[in-house]
DNA sequence: CTCTCTGCAAAGCATTTGCACATTG
DNA sequence: CAATGTGCAAATGCTTTGCAGAGAG
Protein backbone atom coordinates (compact mmCIF):
# COMPACT_ATOMS: atom_id res chain seq x y z
CA UNK A 1 0.00 0.00 0.00
CA UNK A 2 1.48 3.37 -0.60
CA UNK A 3 0.99 6.43 1.01
CA UNK A 4 -2.63 7.56 1.71
CA UNK A 5 -0.78 10.34 4.08
CA UNK A 6 -2.00 10.94 7.81
CA UNK A 7 -4.37 8.39 7.74
CA UNK A 8 -2.59 5.25 7.55
CA UNK A 9 0.10 7.22 10.25
CA UNK A 10 -2.53 7.05 12.80
CA UNK A 11 -2.70 3.16 12.60
CA UNK A 12 1.48 2.86 12.33
CA UNK A 13 1.59 5.08 15.32
CA UNK A 14 -1.12 2.70 17.13
CA UNK A 15 -0.03 -0.91 18.31
CA UNK A 16 -2.38 -2.01 14.87
CA UNK A 17 -0.70 -3.44 12.25
CA UNK A 18 -1.19 -1.56 8.90
CA UNK A 19 -2.77 -4.14 6.45
CA UNK A 20 -3.88 -3.97 3.00
CA UNK A 21 -7.63 -3.99 4.55
CA UNK A 22 -7.54 -1.99 7.01
CA UNK A 23 -6.01 1.14 4.73
CA UNK A 24 -8.36 0.43 2.14
CA UNK A 25 -11.32 0.65 4.73
CA UNK A 26 -9.82 4.07 6.03
CA UNK A 27 -9.42 5.21 2.16
CA UNK A 28 -13.48 4.26 1.54
CA UNK A 29 -13.76 6.78 4.14
CA UNK A 30 -12.04 9.98 2.83
CA UNK A 31 -13.54 12.69 1.81
CA UNK A 32 -15.88 13.12 4.54
CA UNK A 33 -18.31 10.13 3.15
CA UNK A 34 -21.00 8.89 5.73
CA UNK A 35 -21.75 4.98 4.82
CA UNK A 36 -22.86 1.98 6.18
CA UNK A 37 -20.47 -1.36 6.97
CA UNK A 38 -22.44 -3.28 4.00
CA UNK A 39 -21.65 0.62 1.81
CA UNK A 40 -17.61 0.41 3.13
CA UNK A 41 -17.43 -3.60 2.42
CA UNK A 42 -18.60 -2.79 -1.17
CA UNK A 43 -15.67 0.06 -1.98
CA UNK A 44 -13.36 -1.62 -0.06
CA UNK A 45 -13.77 -5.06 -2.49
CA UNK A 46 -13.45 -3.02 -5.72
CA UNK A 47 -9.97 -2.98 -4.38
CA UNK A 48 -9.95 -6.31 -2.47
CA UNK A 49 -12.10 -8.72 -3.73
CA UNK A 50 -11.88 -11.10 -0.61
CA UNK A 51 -12.46 -8.91 2.32
CA UNK A 52 -15.53 -10.16 4.51
CA UNK A 53 -18.01 -8.39 6.34
CA UNK A 54 -16.75 -9.30 9.47
CA UNK A 55 -13.47 -7.66 8.77
CA UNK A 56 -14.73 -4.30 8.27
CA UNK A 57 -16.87 -4.72 11.77
CA UNK A 58 -13.79 -5.63 13.48
CA UNK A 59 -11.51 -3.16 11.50
CA UNK A 60 -13.92 -0.46 12.08
CA UNK A 61 -13.66 -0.67 15.47
CA UNK A 62 -10.00 -0.87 15.55
CA UNK A 63 -10.35 2.33 13.98
CA UNK A 64 -13.03 3.88 16.20
CA UNK A 65 -10.52 3.09 19.34
CA UNK A 66 -7.98 4.89 17.65
CA UNK A 67 -9.89 8.03 16.20
CA UNK A 68 -9.44 7.79 13.42
CA UNK A 69 -13.54 6.66 13.04
CA UNK A 70 -16.44 7.92 14.44
CA UNK A 71 -20.33 6.06 13.69
CA UNK A 72 -22.40 9.30 12.32
CA UNK A 73 -25.51 7.94 13.39
CA UNK A 74 -27.53 4.09 14.48
CA UNK A 75 -31.12 5.05 13.26
CA UNK A 76 -33.08 2.44 12.06
CA UNK A 77 -31.34 -0.94 10.74
CA UNK A 78 -26.98 -0.53 10.17
CA UNK A 79 -25.32 2.06 11.42
CA UNK A 80 -23.16 4.76 9.69
CA UNK A 81 -19.46 5.36 9.67
CA UNK A 82 -17.32 8.41 8.94
CA UNK A 83 -14.06 9.63 9.29
CA UNK A 84 -13.60 11.54 12.32
CA UNK A 85 -12.42 14.96 11.01
CA UNK A 86 -12.17 18.42 12.41
CA UNK A 87 -15.28 18.53 15.23
CA UNK A 88 -18.58 19.54 12.83
CA UNK A 89 -22.56 18.36 13.14
CA UNK A 90 -24.47 17.24 10.57
CA UNK A 91 -27.51 18.16 8.04
CA UNK A 92 -29.36 15.56 6.86
CA UNK A 93 -31.73 15.49 3.94
CA UNK A 94 -35.23 13.73 5.40
CA UNK A 95 -35.89 12.70 1.47
CA UNK A 96 -32.71 11.75 -0.10
CA UNK A 97 -30.73 11.09 2.80
CA UNK A 98 -27.47 12.99 1.62
CA UNK A 99 -25.65 13.89 4.59
CA UNK A 100 -23.42 17.14 4.73
CA UNK A 101 -20.73 18.38 7.10
CA UNK A 102 -21.40 21.82 8.72
CA UNK A 103 -19.48 23.93 11.37
CA UNK A 104 -21.62 25.50 13.96
CA UNK A 105 -19.52 26.70 16.54
CA UNK A 106 -21.74 28.22 18.27
CA UNK A 107 -23.65 25.06 19.30
CA UNK A 108 -21.17 24.01 21.70
CA UNK A 109 -21.10 27.36 24.12
CA UNK A 110 -24.82 27.15 23.84
CA UNK A 111 -24.76 23.51 24.83
CA UNK A 112 -22.05 24.67 27.52
CA UNK A 113 -24.81 27.14 28.91
CA UNK A 114 -27.25 24.70 29.21
CA UNK A 115 -25.43 21.87 30.77
CA UNK A 116 -23.60 24.12 33.41
CA UNK A 117 -27.02 25.15 34.54
CA UNK A 118 -27.15 21.20 35.49
CA UNK A 119 -24.49 21.60 36.87
CA UNK A 120 -22.74 18.99 33.80
CA UNK A 121 -19.35 19.19 33.31
CA UNK A 122 -16.96 18.01 30.44
CA UNK A 123 -19.44 19.08 27.66
CA UNK A 124 -19.82 18.40 24.38
CA UNK A 125 -22.23 18.43 21.64
CA UNK A 126 -23.96 16.59 18.89
CA UNK A 127 -26.54 18.94 16.57
CA UNK A 128 -28.03 17.29 13.42
CA UNK A 129 -30.17 19.33 11.40
CA UNK A 130 -32.83 18.03 9.26
CA UNK A 131 -34.68 19.35 6.18
CA UNK A 132 -34.89 18.77 2.44
CA UNK A 133 -32.08 19.81 0.86
CA UNK A 134 -32.22 22.19 -2.69
CA UNK A 135 -32.48 19.03 -5.20
CA UNK A 136 -35.40 17.37 -3.48
CA UNK A 137 -37.15 20.70 -2.93
CA UNK A 138 -37.49 21.11 -6.62
CA UNK A 139 -39.28 18.12 -7.22
CA UNK A 140 -42.75 17.78 -6.50
CA UNK A 141 -43.05 14.33 -5.29
CA UNK A 142 -40.96 12.23 -7.71
CA UNK A 143 -38.15 9.75 -7.14
CA UNK A 144 -34.57 10.46 -7.69
CA UNK A 145 -30.84 9.84 -5.73
CA UNK B 1 -49.37 10.33 36.75
CA UNK B 2 -52.93 10.53 36.00
CA UNK B 3 -53.10 12.44 33.22
CA UNK B 4 -53.41 9.38 31.20
CA UNK B 5 -56.22 11.62 29.71
CA UNK B 6 -55.02 13.36 26.68
CA UNK B 7 -53.04 10.47 26.52
CA UNK B 8 -55.25 7.77 25.90
CA UNK B 9 -57.13 10.28 23.91
CA UNK B 10 -54.75 10.52 20.93
CA UNK B 11 -55.62 6.81 20.89
CA UNK B 12 -58.93 7.12 20.76
CA UNK B 13 -59.25 9.58 17.62
CA UNK B 14 -56.98 7.38 16.09
CA UNK B 15 -58.20 4.33 13.83
CA UNK B 16 -56.52 2.37 16.88
CA UNK B 17 -58.33 0.73 19.73
CA UNK B 18 -57.62 1.33 22.90
CA UNK B 19 -56.41 -1.58 24.87
CA UNK B 20 -54.89 -2.33 28.60
CA UNK B 21 -51.48 -2.95 26.76
CA UNK B 22 -51.34 0.21 24.99
CA UNK B 23 -52.68 2.51 27.51
CA UNK B 24 -49.64 0.89 30.25
CA UNK B 25 -47.15 1.54 27.18
CA UNK B 26 -47.71 5.12 27.05
CA UNK B 27 -48.51 5.56 30.82
CA UNK B 28 -45.04 4.06 31.21
CA UNK B 29 -43.31 6.64 29.43
CA UNK B 30 -45.03 9.40 31.07
CA UNK B 31 -43.23 11.88 32.97
CA UNK B 32 -40.49 12.05 30.37
CA UNK B 33 -38.92 8.95 31.50
CA UNK B 34 -36.21 7.65 28.16
CA UNK B 35 -36.59 3.32 28.31
CA UNK B 36 -36.06 0.83 25.88
CA UNK B 37 -38.36 -1.96 24.85
CA UNK B 38 -37.64 -4.25 27.60
CA UNK B 39 -37.69 -1.47 30.31
CA UNK B 40 -40.80 -0.84 29.10
CA UNK B 41 -41.76 -4.23 28.94
CA UNK B 42 -41.42 -4.41 32.72
CA UNK B 43 -42.91 -1.46 33.46
CA UNK B 44 -45.91 -2.56 31.64
CA UNK B 45 -45.69 -6.31 32.93
CA UNK B 46 -46.19 -5.04 36.44
CA UNK B 47 -49.45 -4.02 35.61
CA UNK B 48 -50.67 -6.70 33.63
CA UNK B 49 -48.51 -9.33 33.79
CA UNK B 50 -49.09 -11.80 30.31
CA UNK B 51 -47.71 -8.82 27.91
CA UNK B 52 -44.91 -10.03 25.24
CA UNK B 53 -42.34 -8.27 23.97
CA UNK B 54 -43.58 -8.34 20.46
CA UNK B 55 -46.78 -6.09 21.73
CA UNK B 56 -44.60 -3.55 23.40
CA UNK B 57 -42.64 -3.20 19.87
CA UNK B 58 -46.15 -3.19 18.10
CA UNK B 59 -47.27 -1.14 20.46
CA UNK B 60 -44.81 1.81 19.81
CA UNK B 61 -45.11 1.37 16.56
CA UNK B 62 -48.71 2.85 16.33
CA UNK B 63 -47.87 4.91 19.22
CA UNK B 64 -44.98 6.73 16.96
CA UNK B 65 -46.89 7.09 13.57
CA UNK B 66 -50.00 8.70 15.91
CA UNK B 67 -47.18 10.62 17.01
CA UNK B 68 -47.31 10.06 20.86
CA UNK B 69 -43.85 9.04 21.00
CA UNK B 70 -40.70 9.43 19.25
CA UNK B 71 -37.24 7.17 19.07
CA UNK B 72 -35.24 9.74 21.05
CA UNK B 73 -32.19 7.19 20.89
CA UNK B 74 -30.39 4.14 18.58
CA UNK B 75 -27.25 4.04 19.98
CA UNK B 76 -25.36 1.09 20.45
CA UNK B 77 -27.60 -1.86 21.49
CA UNK B 78 -31.79 -1.26 22.05
CA UNK B 79 -33.24 1.89 21.09
CA UNK B 80 -34.89 4.17 23.82
CA UNK B 81 -38.11 5.75 23.30
CA UNK B 82 -40.03 8.31 24.91
CA UNK B 83 -42.91 10.55 25.18
CA UNK B 84 -43.47 13.19 22.33
CA UNK B 85 -43.65 16.13 24.28
CA UNK B 86 -42.94 19.41 23.28
CA UNK B 87 -40.22 20.06 21.39
CA UNK B 88 -36.86 19.92 23.48
CA UNK B 89 -33.29 18.72 23.53
CA UNK B 90 -31.30 16.03 25.24
CA UNK B 91 -28.72 16.82 27.80
CA UNK B 92 -27.12 13.25 28.50
CA UNK B 93 -24.47 11.88 31.19
CA UNK B 94 -21.97 10.21 30.01
CA UNK B 95 -21.09 8.08 33.06
CA UNK B 96 -24.32 7.03 34.56
CA UNK B 97 -26.53 7.70 31.27
CA UNK B 98 -29.18 9.68 32.77
CA UNK B 99 -31.65 11.57 30.44
CA UNK B 100 -32.40 15.15 31.30
CA UNK B 101 -34.84 16.84 28.96
CA UNK B 102 -33.95 20.61 28.10
CA UNK B 103 -35.36 23.57 25.99
CA UNK B 104 -32.76 25.51 23.70
CA UNK B 105 -34.69 27.39 21.80
CA UNK B 106 -31.82 29.19 19.95
CA UNK B 107 -30.80 25.66 18.12
CA UNK B 108 -33.60 26.01 15.47
CA UNK B 109 -32.60 29.31 14.87
CA UNK B 110 -28.77 28.57 14.43
CA UNK B 111 -29.85 25.40 12.46
CA UNK B 112 -32.09 26.92 9.97
CA UNK B 113 -29.49 29.69 9.43
CA UNK B 114 -26.87 26.81 8.33
CA UNK B 115 -29.64 24.86 6.42
CA UNK B 116 -30.61 27.68 3.90
CA UNK B 117 -27.00 28.43 3.41
CA UNK B 118 -27.07 25.13 1.78
CA UNK B 119 -30.70 25.50 0.15
CA UNK B 120 -32.54 23.50 3.03
CA UNK B 121 -35.68 24.24 3.69
CA UNK B 122 -38.32 22.40 6.32
CA UNK B 123 -36.13 22.17 8.76
CA UNK B 124 -35.49 21.19 12.10
CA UNK B 125 -32.85 20.04 14.92
CA UNK B 126 -32.09 17.42 17.46
CA UNK B 127 -28.95 19.09 20.29
CA UNK B 128 -28.02 16.15 22.16
CA UNK B 129 -25.57 17.74 24.96
CA UNK B 130 -23.33 15.49 26.82
CA UNK B 131 -21.28 15.56 29.83
CA UNK B 132 -20.73 14.05 33.49
CA UNK B 133 -23.23 15.00 35.34
CA UNK B 134 -22.93 16.92 39.10
CA UNK B 135 -23.58 13.10 41.27
CA UNK B 136 -20.59 11.57 38.54
CA UNK B 137 -18.52 14.60 38.48
CA UNK B 138 -18.50 14.25 42.72
CA UNK B 139 -17.65 10.59 42.96
CA UNK B 140 -13.56 10.05 40.81
CA UNK B 141 -14.12 6.65 39.49
CA UNK B 142 -16.12 4.43 41.21
CA UNK B 143 -19.62 2.72 39.96
CA UNK B 144 -22.75 4.07 41.22
CA UNK B 145 -26.42 4.44 39.68
C1' DC C 1 9.89 -16.65 13.02
C1' DT C 2 6.41 -14.94 16.04
C1' DC C 3 2.49 -12.70 16.73
C1' DT C 4 -1.34 -10.41 14.74
C1' DC C 5 -4.85 -10.50 11.10
C1' DT C 6 -8.28 -12.49 8.11
C1' DG C 7 -11.96 -15.44 6.05
C1' DC C 8 -15.53 -18.42 7.12
C1' DA C 9 -19.31 -19.76 9.47
C1' DA C 10 -21.84 -20.06 13.52
C1' DA C 11 -23.62 -17.33 17.40
C1' DG C 12 -25.86 -13.23 19.55
C1' DC C 13 -29.07 -9.36 20.22
C1' DA C 14 -32.85 -6.33 18.88
C1' DT C 15 -36.75 -6.17 16.22
C1' DT C 16 -40.32 -7.98 13.04
C1' DT C 17 -43.83 -11.14 11.57
C1' DG C 18 -47.35 -15.25 10.79
C1' DC C 19 -50.94 -17.53 12.94
C1' DA C 20 -54.81 -18.96 15.88
C1' DC C 21 -57.21 -17.29 19.75
C1' DA C 22 -58.83 -13.39 22.78
C1' DT C 23 -60.80 -8.60 22.91
C1' DT C 24 -62.70 -4.27 21.61
C1' DG C 25 -66.30 -1.37 19.94
C1' DC D 1 -70.64 -10.08 15.70
C1' DA D 2 -66.93 -8.38 12.80
C1' DA D 3 -62.65 -6.47 12.94
C1' DT D 4 -58.62 -5.59 15.34
C1' DG D 5 -55.17 -6.83 18.87
C1' DT D 6 -52.33 -10.23 21.43
C1' DG D 7 -49.21 -14.16 22.79
C1' DC D 8 -46.14 -17.34 21.11
C1' DA D 9 -42.49 -18.69 18.46
C1' DA D 10 -40.08 -18.64 14.38
C1' DA D 11 -37.71 -15.48 11.19
C1' DT D 12 -34.80 -11.54 9.96
C1' DG D 13 -31.08 -8.09 9.89
C1' DC D 14 -26.97 -6.19 11.87
C1' DT D 15 -23.00 -7.14 14.45
C1' DT D 16 -19.82 -10.10 17.08
C1' DT D 17 -16.88 -14.16 17.72
C1' DG D 18 -14.12 -18.77 17.60
C1' DC D 19 -10.92 -21.03 14.95
C1' DA D 20 -7.26 -22.41 11.76
C1' DG D 21 -4.60 -20.79 8.14
C1' DA D 22 -2.31 -16.34 5.92
C1' DG D 23 0.37 -12.23 6.37
C1' DA D 24 3.04 -8.26 8.74
C1' DG D 25 7.13 -6.73 11.01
Amino acid sequence: MQDTKGVDAGLLQSRYRLTKQRAATLRALEDGRHLSAEEILERVRAQLPGVSLGTIYRTLDILRSIGLVQIFSHAGGAAKYEAALEKHHHLVCTRCGEVINVSVNEALALSQTVAQEHGFHDVDCALVVTGRCARCTDVPAGANT
